[in-house]
Formats: C-alpha cells, structure tokens, sequence
DNA sequence: TATGAATGAGGTTTCATTCAT
DNA sequence: CATGAATGAAACCTCATTCAT
C-alpha cells in the first residue's frame, strides 16, 4: 500500500481507465479501488477536471522520460533516431492500456500549462532534430514536423496493433525504423 | 432545415461532438440541436451507441471517399501517393472538427461489422500498396506497415496544427510530401 | 385477421398481457400486435385505461359464461355445485396466462359501472345459492359468503398451481371438490 | 420520522402502493415520501426490482407472524384452526391497503429465494396439516391442498370486502370460521 | 376512418460533490 | 486530515397521446 494518497489515487484512476475506459471512471469508483473514502480525494484534487489534468501531465512525463532515455546526444544521429523509435516502441508495447486514457486527454480543451510542460519534456528531442538539420544530415523542416515524420508512423503502427488486433514480425518492425530514418533524412 | 431526421440527427451530433467533446454529447441536446423532441431520435435511432456507431460509420464512409478520390489506378505510382497525400490533407484540414469524435470512435470497442467495412472502404488502398511492393518501388512490408509509413506522419502533422495550433508553410507541407513518400520507397 | 378492429386490439392486448405481464403492455406494442396503427387504438378506445377497463369487462363475461355454462337450475343443487366447480377448474386451466390480468384488473379503482355488470352477470349464482339456503341444505349465510366458501378455495388451488408450480392428483381433486361442497352444506 | 432509513423507504413504497397502485409507485415519489433524496433509496436498494423483492420478503414475513401467532401446538386442532382463521382475518383486516401490493408481488415472476422463503416461513403450518391427516381428523390430503381448503375463502371473504365494499356480519363470520373448518375436516 | 411520425413528460439510474461527524 | 452518507441534477430511454396527412 503506497503512503502518498495523491500517487494512490493517480494510480487508481488509471487503473481504472486502463481497465474500463474513460466513461467508466467515477469518484466513488476511483476512492474505493485506492482504499480511501469518497470525499478524501477532494482534499487532494479540486475535482474531477484537476484530477484527469494530473493524470494527462503525469502520463506525458513517464512517455517523455522513457522516450528519451538512454538517448545519448554525443552518439550519432543515426543511434539517436533508432534509440527514440524502439523507446518509443517499448514504451506504446507496455502501456497498450493508457491509450484509450491517452488519446481522451489528448482531445480536452487545450490549456497552456500543458503547452508548456510539452514544450519543456521534449526539448532534448527539438535540439536532437535541429542538431540534424544544421548537419545537413535531416530535411530542412521545423522539428514539430521532423517529429511526425519520424514518428508519426510509430504511432499508427500502434494503434493498428491494439485497436484492429493487427500484429506484424520483428523484421517488419527492423524495416519500420528504417523507413523512419529514410522519412527525415536527406537524399541524394 | 434539413428533411432528412436521421442526417439532421446526425450532423447535430457531429456539430455537438465537435463543439463540446464527447462528454458533452447527451441525446438531449442531440435534440435540441436537431430541432427535435428527445423521443424522436430513438425513431431512427436503437439507443446511443447505435447514434455513435452510424456517426463512426458515416465518418469512415466519407473519409474513405475524400481520401481516394480522383486516385487514378493507372496512372503512376507516385502520382497516386501524392493525390492520396494531398486529398488525406484537405480531408483533415476541412474537418478538423471532427478529429475529436474520431479519437474517440477509434476507441470504442471494436465490432467486426466495422472491421469488415473498413476493409471494404480501403481495400483500393491494399492494392495500390500491394502493385508497389510487386512492382519493386515500395518496401517488402504489409499494407498496413506501409499505409502507417506513408500517413501515420500525416495524422501527425495534422495533430500539430488542430490540436497544439502549430502551423507549417506550404512549402514545408510538400516537404513532408515527398518524405512520406521517401518512407515507403525502396532506396539504393 | 378478425375484421372487427375493437376485437383485434383487445385481442392482441390480451395476448400481451398473458405473455409479458401487465408493465409491458404498451399501446405502440397493442397495436403492432393487432397490426394497426397507433393512432387507430383510439378511435375505438378512448384512452388506456378505457381498453383496460374493456378488457377486465370482456374477462368477466368470459368467465360468467364458462363458470355457469351447462348448470341447470332443475338439476339437484349438488349437481349444480359440482358443475359449477368442475367449470371454475377448467376455465382457470385454460386460461393460466390471464390469471396476471386478472389480478391486477381485479385490484385497479373500482368503477360503479363493473360492480352492476358482476351483479348482472352472477346473478344465477345468487339463485342458486339462495335456493340452497332456503332448502335448509346450504348455511344460512349471504351468498357473496356462500361463494367465497365454496370457489374461494378453488381460486387458492389454482394459484398454487400456476404461481408455485404445485400439482394436485386428479384424486386429490375430487377430494377438494366434495371439501367444497362441505363447507356450504349444513352438517346434523 | 424512523431513523433507519431502509426501514423508511419500505414503509414509504408499501403506503405509496396501497395508496395509489402498484404503477403508482415511481422511485421518486417513493423518496419524496420518504423524505430523502432519490439517489439515496440506491444506497439501500440495488435497483427497483431488489426493493420490490425486499417489500415482498417483508410482507410474506410480517404475514406468517401475524398468521401464526399464539397458535398453540399442544392444543387441539379445532383450537389452532379457529386461531390461525382468527389471526388471517385480523391481519387482512388491519392490512387491506396491502392487498393491491400483494396480488402484484404474487405474480411476479418467482424466485428460489422466494420458494424457499415460504416454505420456511410456513413449516409450521405444514406440521399442523400432516397432524391433522395423521389423526384422521383431516381429508387425506396435502397440505397445500387442505391451506386452499381451509383458507382460501377468507381471502376471498377479505376481496369481497376491500374491493367490492361488501361487508359481514360477525355471526356471519362465526358461521363461515366452522365451514372452513367443515371443508378440511373427516366427515361420517 | 386510418395512419404512424412526432411529442415531451416522466420513468429509472448514475455520479460529482458536499458536509456533519 | 479523513470519512462516507446524502444530495439532486442530469443522464438515457419509454410511452400515452396527438395530429397532419
């Protein structure tokens, strides 16, 4: 039993999502899988909207974290791309779960702290794409748009696997990767 | 004021969902907007998941339409990856309302009813992916891969600009065009 | 197809109720089932509950004619007893499935207007029962009271058969009718 | 004002039925009878069926007390019968305004739970018949048959006077307590 | 007469939120 | 801090009744 009752209570809604989708998350629902009365959870979230707010925030973080890890920004821009692609990967692979909690939060009314906690998680991916650009090395594209290249593939990939049970080969994959390193690369 | 209830039941809801999300989708105000009295939807409608699944079926008709249309077959490859590119853009572009009720359409649990019809609806697409791979000009990949490959980058693009108000040049947009296309084909 | 339209509704009303129970009898479901229209129920039927009320009315007659069917007056008032009961039994096995209408019509605002039409339609029982009394052969007690001592049990028997899933030997069966004749008849 | 406020929601829903019909009773007006809101009677009871079931639980349970008290078994069996005749009339006597709850209770559809119920509700009883045929004082028959016998024209007596405003005299009563007990009884 | 689409009040049930303890 | 019973607005859905055709 976790002491912190925010995390707790975290934790228990996206259990919660994870497991009966986003309709399914109430209150009372999401006080009794954390073990605490109903009206506790108000002590620590103004309501409902604050606590789903908290939750977007900290799935953005824990994806920022393990998108970028063991990314090394003095390795090549090559191990940098692949490292992203399979984090990226791993990461959608074990959270199947939050996508439905994922895509929700991603369509609620814009505010501008999460613009700017969006903006400040993925610097470290800005800088890997201008880096690339400087170096000739990536097409000549804001790094919003690199990005969607690189990786907007990986996310349909993803999303064909765990909405339309569609599955495809490790080599499939190893080609994948590739085809994202061809997308923002510069030909001759 | 449209003769048709079941599209004017329709468009409300899409105009609803756009507007206000999906939670802020009640067959009340379906009604209202309709100009209709509650109990008249349920004419043309079983109850609210038959309303939400026709409103998903009615989105990948017209989608399935805008996407291939004009794609002539005979004509050559990278023709018909640039029409289909630009047609998926305006498609996005015009209605970037609806994005919302497709993130969460997509989510829905998925029925084999749907399944079979997007099949259907995109089987064009396959061929044209599977004649590349014969052909030799696209990567040995399933359709699917490659229909992620060359749109899943779209989707993403188009996020950007609806969801997070990032906007790109049209040079920048032909750009990305020809990265998609840069994704799917086989490079020496 | 019965061309006379009042008797179709009360008919398929009547059908309804015996298979579905009183709460699911709805006019829209009344008129499918007599393949009308709605609105054609009120032309005959000034509103629900005046089908009701036909429908209880319509139930008594049924039940007076085949209660008193075949009892002669010249016969000997055992005779007429055993007739009499012998014809309760049989209407209230054929008719099982309107025991719920029954009890329900039986338990709504009594009008003035069914309280003369029982009279009416009971009024050989009331003979019958007086005769006896005056003969010295039955207890010298009201007839409502004679009725209720004689059929009451009848009613009881039959709603262990049909609400309890209790089946009585035709054996046991004579014994209850001969109980019956019992309970009226005076004892030295 | 009963501070168990499952204990008011019964008697709120009983006084609501009695009063106004069985499609008298809404959920709301039970709670506003109750005086509570109406999301608290689902504090209490799962649903409208589970308290249809509780309210028909409680009766069949306040009945057989009723029913059975001070029947002695040692006494004789004239005696338990007039008492147990005696304690029926009293108890529908003081109750008719349950009577319309309870003819609806009785056709809905059954339950094991409710079997079972009464038949331990009404063991006694059980042992009172089997006694009774033992001795050769009663007709050699099962005991619900010789119940029906013994019973069934009191509640018909009771119908007679709460819904068709007929009443009895006491002698009245006197004389149809030793029919009742004429229709089970061994006669020479 | 006959139709059946349309109405909208009212049914059951859920749930975000409060507040006395 | 913590509780959880209580609230009541609002969700989905049904259905008796009307009315233009």
């Amino acid at each position: 039993m976790i002491a912190d009752k925010r995390l707790r209570i975290l934790l228990a809604a996206e259990t919660l999502v994870s497991r009966f989708g986003v309709e399914g998350l109430s209150m009372h629902r999401v006080a009794k899988q954390a073990k605490l009365a109903t009206g506790t959870i108000y002590l620590y979230f103004k309501d409902k909207d604050a606590l789903m707010s908290e939750l977007h925030e900290r799935n953005l973080r824990l994806f920022a974290e393990a998108f970028l890890a063991d990314v090394d920004p003095s390795s090549s821009l090559k191990q940098q791309h692949h490292q992203l692609w399979r984090n990226g990967f791993s990461y959608q692979q074990s959270n199947a779960n939050v996508q439905r909690l994922w895509v929700h939060l991603e369509t609620l009314p814009r505010n501008t702290r999460h613009k700017q906690l969006i903006q400040e998680l993925f610097q470290p991916l800005e800088l890997f794409f201008e880096k690339g650009v400087e170096q000739g090395c990536f097409k000549a594209l804001p790094s919003e748009m690199l990005y969607a290249l690189a990786f907007g593939s990986l996310y349909e990939i993803c999303r064909f696997s765990h909405l339309r049970d569609v599955n495809f080969s490790q080599q499939d994959m190893d080609v994948a990767l590739l085809a994202s390193w061809d997308a923002i690369t510069v030909h001759p």
